[in-house]
RNA sequence: GGUCCCAUAGCUCAGCUGGAUAGAGCAUCUGCCUUCUAAGCAGACGGUCGAACGUUCGAAUCGUUCUGGGAUCACCA
């Protein structure tokens, strides 16, 4: 791995800057960090300066103070040939030949990540082993992946971890179910997927369940009585004391009908592109934790109650007391959490642990978190719960018992579909064999899917109608990608026509919608660097569309191998080219595919 | 009831570390394919930025209160 010491790519904006502190330094003796804004479209200029903030300390009018500093830019910077001023804004026009160096510097830009030296561990998926993944889980992947990209992209040693929940109650519910209804149905005998076989049983659970229920209210029971007494359920929790003490026949059932998921969810992993490079399966970890507990006791972080239950006290941190241990000895969901954090920062020693999981825990990992700082975790700060709104249905929440949930493996494939019949109808692709036209589809199908889950805020909920199939025109993954595939078709008949795209350019005269892409292509670092803070892929999904759509409006104007000047073609050439390649990149952070041609 | 999150155009969303006249897409309407891919481009229409106070030269952005929606406050995970 290399590790680049300083970055030597040109920055106009901190050089920028730092002439004008050099001009507030030798005007006014003042020693103020500057804040540099795109001038907007209407008034002349690139970066604008606002000098309001220095009106108070300077006992002048905001008009005199920009035009002061504008003068002294003009005689005493590189970067400055012009300014105008409109009230407090400073409108700075650079020289002329910036964006061509600007551009060139891009181009010879060293490409290799450099790293930060700082790791970071991104647990997200995490599935239960009794149902299929659906579309709430698909943001969840999708997120997650599209992070452990972003932090790879900044600079981090990326671990992508994956914490599978194969025990407890609900998967007893599952294996009880198909105990009682199952008549030794297997995927191969019922050609269903491994996962959507174990969801069909904790959905026949659930209705014969609550068909015990209502026999017992029949007879006189509460509803309340009747939830807890019915047969079923006791079932249930006999088979997982069963399990927990090792029963034969118990963990066969277990073992099988849990391969059958892995199965399942492999075969969804790999048609929607993601991946860990570890797997933690919580029958190996659940039991840990009781040593922390332990820890806690003896440093007084924790108490124990007269039942032997024991608690922490949070209500200086804002929160409550909060169980850590049951009355007789077992875990609880916080126990083991605290045991799995420990196990990963033995396991990797990352600066940096990140869980995707969804809102509905906040409290829970307030909770996790405070705990570990209490008990003086040194990895406590580097702690984070990347928390994403859920994705509701027109009709309500999705609830796997009740069926009502829009099935990832379905809504890829009517996506697939979907992608199939938008493009057919275009006739662009005659030419492709059908294993091109399979991938082709897929590619679209999964770009449009993702990128309609990444592009908003991952703490925003958002609404998924499944009567309105996802778009595929406007501010779309299909609609980048094939920004994309245009540009490659130009490079393409330039590459025919043995036209060579330069590694560097001479002066020319630029359109105003060129500059608009170098200064997008130059900005690039600036909005990953945000996407890494934030955790957040819209932001590259957002940067992406507004270049291709900014592209797309040159390519109507202007022509890049019909320009008869030939320096311009060249330009442009390279200029379309750095945009393909920035939209290749981008998308990959969020684990999109391009196409050559579509 | 306590705590946390959300509220921007008819719909889906950007913008939020305070800056100039709040931007896209979808939908509706008008133009543009014998020229590098029309999944595109140009334009029209559409806004009390949930409300009220406050801080500031300046508030969609910060603060307080309120309204509406959601989550959570289990010896479930």
């Amino acid at each position: 791995m290399r590790l680049r010491l300083r970055n030597r790519k040109m920055n106009i904006e901190k050089q920028l800057s730092a002439d004008i502190q050099n001009s507030l330094s030798t005007l006014y003796q003042i020693d103020e960090t500057v804040e540099l804004q795109p001038t907007r479209k209407e008034f002349e200029g690139t970066y604008t300066y606002v000098v309001f903030p220095l009106v108070k300390a300077l006992r002048k009018n905001p008009v005199e103070i920009a035009n002061a500093i504008g003068e002294h830019l003009k005689e005493n910077s590189d970067l400055v040939t012009n300014f105008n001023v409109v009230k407090g804004f400073l409108n700075l026009v650079l020289t002329k030949d910036i964006w061509t160096k600007m551009f060139n510097s891009l181009l010879s830009a060293d490409r290799s990540v450099s790293n930060n030296g700082q790791s970071v561990l991104v647990e997200y998926s995490s599935p239960n082993t009794n149902k299929p993944l659906h579309l709430g889980h698909l943001r969840n992947n999708f997120l997650g992946y599209s992070v452990a990209k972003i932090l790879s992209a900044a600079g981090f040693d990326v671990t992508k971890a994956c914490l599978v929940n194969d025990r407890g109650i609900h998967i007893c519910k599952s294996m009880i179910a198909y105990q009682q209804f199952g008549n030794g149905e297997t995927p191969e005998s019922s050609g269903m997927k491994g996962d959507h076989l174990a969801g069909k049983y904790y959905v026949e659970f659930d209705k014969a369940y609550k068909k015990e229920i209502e026999g017992l209210v029949a007879i006189g029971q509460t509803e309340e009585e009747a939830k807890k007494n019915a047969p079923l359920l006791k079932k249930a929790q006999e088979m997982l004391l069963q399990w927990e003490k090792g029963d034969k026949d118990v963990v066969e059932l277990w073992q099988k009908m849990n391969a059958w998921v892995y199965d399942g969810f492999n075969a969804t992993y790999k048609q929607i592109g993601v991946d860990f490079d570890k797997t933690y399966y919580e029958s190996d970890t659940y039991l840990l934790g009781k040593d922390i507990v332990d820890e806690g006791l003896e440093k007084g972080v924790f108490y124990t109650k007269e039942d032997g239950s024991v608690w922490i006290d949070l209500t200086e941190e804002g929160l409550d007391h909060k169980l850590v241990l049951r009355g007789d000895g077992t875990s609880v969901y916080i126990t083991q959490d605290l045991g799995t954090t420990e196990l990963k920062y033995k396991d990797y020693q990352t600066d940096k642990s990140i869980w995707v999981v969804g809102n509905e825990q906040d409290y829970h990992f307030q909770v996790l978190f405070a705990i570990l700082a209490k008990l003086g975790r040194p990895y406590a700060a580097g702690l984070y719960h990347l928390s994403y709104g859920m994705v509701d249905l027109p009709t309500g929440k999705m609830k796997s018992r009740e069926g009502t949930v829009v099935d990832a493996d379905d809504l890829v494939s009517e996506m697939i579909a979907t992608a199939k019949d938008t493009t057919e109808e275009r006739g662009k692709i005659a030419e492709f064999n059908k294993e091109e036209k399979a991938e082709l589809f897929r590619m679209l199908a999964l770009g449009a899917l993702k990128y309609f889950l990444l592009k908003v805020e991952p703490k925003k909920r958002m609404l998924f109608n499944p009567a309105e199939s996802i778009d595929f025109q406007g501010n779309t993954g299909p609609f980048i990608q094939y920004t994309h595939a245009r540009i490659k078709s130009i490079l393409r008949k330039a590459e025919a026509e043995n036209i060579n795209v330069p590694t560097e350019i001479g002066e020319t005269e630029l359109q105003e919608i060129e500059t608009d892409l170098i200064y997008l292509l130059n900005d690039y670092p600036s909005y990953l660097a945000k996407a890494a803070n934030e955790y957040s892929p819209s932001i590259i999904a957002n940067y992406c569309y507004d270049l291709a759509k900014t592209f797309n409006s040159f390519y109507a104007e202007f022509s890049v191998l019909n320009e008869e000047d030939s320096s311009k073609r060249d330009f442009r050439l390279a200029l379309v080219k750095e945009v393909a390649a920035k939209l290749k990149e981008g998308f990959g952070l969020l684990g999109i595919d391009v196409p050559e041609r579509m």
